[in-house]
DNA sequence: GTTATGACTTCAC
DNA sequence: CGTGAAGCCATAA
């Protein structure tokens, strides 16, 4: 065998097949439901790929129809950042508008609040 | 080619 | 509880 070949390569979607799996995963949360970013990665056929979610929602088309704001960080709180210019306040108030209580550090009750399929 | 940087997660202290 | 490391992978420089 003169390759060095990938066990277990099984064909993970790439790219814009990627992209397309994880908006329709974000698309099906229902509205007052969060779902972490690992969790709509694992459900996009994409285990272990919760950085990919970050991104593509962060590069998301403002004119698409997908709620981005429903995809939360495993600690059950809106992932800010400085790089986010302001949308991490953004989507605390839409999930707050959605019904999703949060305390006094910016957390919320991920297992009463986290949408199951 | 390399290094650095994240809307991340998990596990070990 | 907090911190750090490792794993992860697309992008930018």
């Amino acid at each position: 065998m003169p390759v060095k070949r990938r066990l277990l390569h099984v064909p993970a979607p790439t790219g814009d097949e990627a992209v397309t799996a994880i908006c329709a995963v974000v698309r099906r949360i229902p509205k007052g439901w969060v779902a972490t970013y690992g969790q709509v990665a694992a459900m996009a056929g994409l285990p272990r790929r919760a950085r990919l979610v970050g991104r593509v929602l962060q590069r998301l088309d403002p004119s698409a129809a997908i709620p981005w704001h429903r995809v939360v960080n495993a600690k059950g709180e809106v992932s800010c950042s400085l790089s986010r210019n302001g949308s991490d306040a953004l989507q605390r108030r839409l999930l707050e508008s959605e019904g999703v209580e949060f305390d006094d550090k910016n957390r919320f009750d991920l297992e009463r609040f986290r949408w199951l399929d």
